[in-house]
DNA sequence: TGAAAGAGTGTACGACCGTTCGTATAGTTT
DNA sequence: AAACTATACGAACGGTCGTACACTCTTTCA
């Protein structure tokens, strides 16, 4: 971290890379991260362009920005208040459930901000892309963790694919977010946490520790 | 159709015209329908940049254009094949496993035309959105009205939720694609193989239509 | 008190964007 | 042969893009 002492010049600078980097999130969410431009965020922020450049010192450093702070959104959303809960089968469900929820709230405005950023770097190796493959294998690798923990604990059948259960479920909460969001039905989402749990009731082996489907 | 005479000046435009929405599909399929650009277009096609314009008269029917010789191809690759097996579960099986050939072989120079496009323009209001929902709503109609068809020929389980398992494969689908894009892993198509084949199995009234799991 | 450092400004640059215009060419129709 | 039409061209428009550099202001620290 910058300067654990209060020097009143690195504070004000840290203060405007957080003002910039939220509302950056917000238009890369809807414009994409090439959308995203140095001069949009000026006017918008009523500062100078070179005010803005200087804070990140090229485009692309800025984008690899607003990737690590969406990042940190999706996990103080999502992963965190799952992780209130103790391990098992009730923790997996309420992962869904963040996930979901996250992708309806307007956390972003324009919908999941990886599910833009995905679609806009999977053909464009470089610093960028690296950077949403790997919040993207830690996010399939924590939920591949939080499914084991919960067959150890007895609480999904023995024979379930791990691996495979953690790409079916980040598949649904992917397609279902997109579909909401392309033809402007909120329903999606509601059909998609219906989906959700009846594949998790379906491993279950006490399908009472899960709400019951709507 | 423009005049069944053979008048060369029209015949010729409408060839640079598939030559040119040709190309605009696959660089559409790598930056997006936004990264598209005229110049570039006419650049590549060593074509002068008015040359091009003059074509569609805007970006937007450029864009228009470019999404609906993107159905055209996703049709010829996928749809139509599968309709070259009775209706049935072998049908539906056949387009899951057509589809995820698309989304594998150089089909788009940057894999799924419409991964890309969807993901760009779902919170992005116009003509260009709505052709692309209505295209993603007519592959969903057709998914379950397949699936339909099996249902009543009794080939899958009579409390088949239609609409739902439509979702589910088309979910799986997408998300397999996207992660071998994103992480160049090919392997990620075949696991995805293995899923949609389990979830179809488990439906299958008789899995042995089905081939067998790797 | 004065040098150093960081934040933020203003101006300018070259490249590319979509679009418009006037013009040349080739093919069709009369 | 004249009138018309569609394709294609080259040059230019205003605007935005990322980037560079010299500058001022404010805070820190010797």
């Amino acid at each position: 971290m910058i300067g654990t002492q209060t020097d009143g010049r690195l504070l004000r600078g840290e203060q405007t890379r957080r003002l910039i980097l939220q509302r950056a999130v917000n238009i890369a969410s809807v414009d994409g991260l090439e959308g995203l431009s140095i001069g949009r965020l000026a006017t918008e922020l009523k500062v100078s362009k070179s005010g803005v450049f200087t804070h990140f010192g090229s485009k692309e450093e800025l984008q690899l920005a607003t990737v690590r702070a969406a990042a940190a959104i999706f996990i103080a959303e999502v992963v965190r208040p799952a992780e209130q809960v103790p391990p098992g089968l009730r923790r997996v469900w309420l992962m869904c459930e963040r996930r979901l929820g996250y992708m309806s709230r307007p956390v972003f405005a324009g919908g999941c901000f990886f599910y833009a950023a995905t679609a806009e770097f999977d053909t464009r190796p470089g610093r960028v892309r690296d950077e949403i493959a790997a919040h993207l294998r830690r996010w399939r690798k924590k939920n591949a963790d939080d499914i084991l923990e919960a067959k150890v604990l007895g609480e999904i059948a023995e024979d379930t694919d791990v691996e495979g259960l953690a790409f079916e479920l980040d598949a649904y909460a992917r397609a279902g977010g997109g579909d909401a969001l392309l033809h402007d039905d909120p329903g999606a989402i509601t059909r998609t946490r219906t989906i959700m749990l009846a594949r998790l009731r379906s491993v279950a082996t006490d399908p009472s520790i899960l709400p019951v489907p709507a």
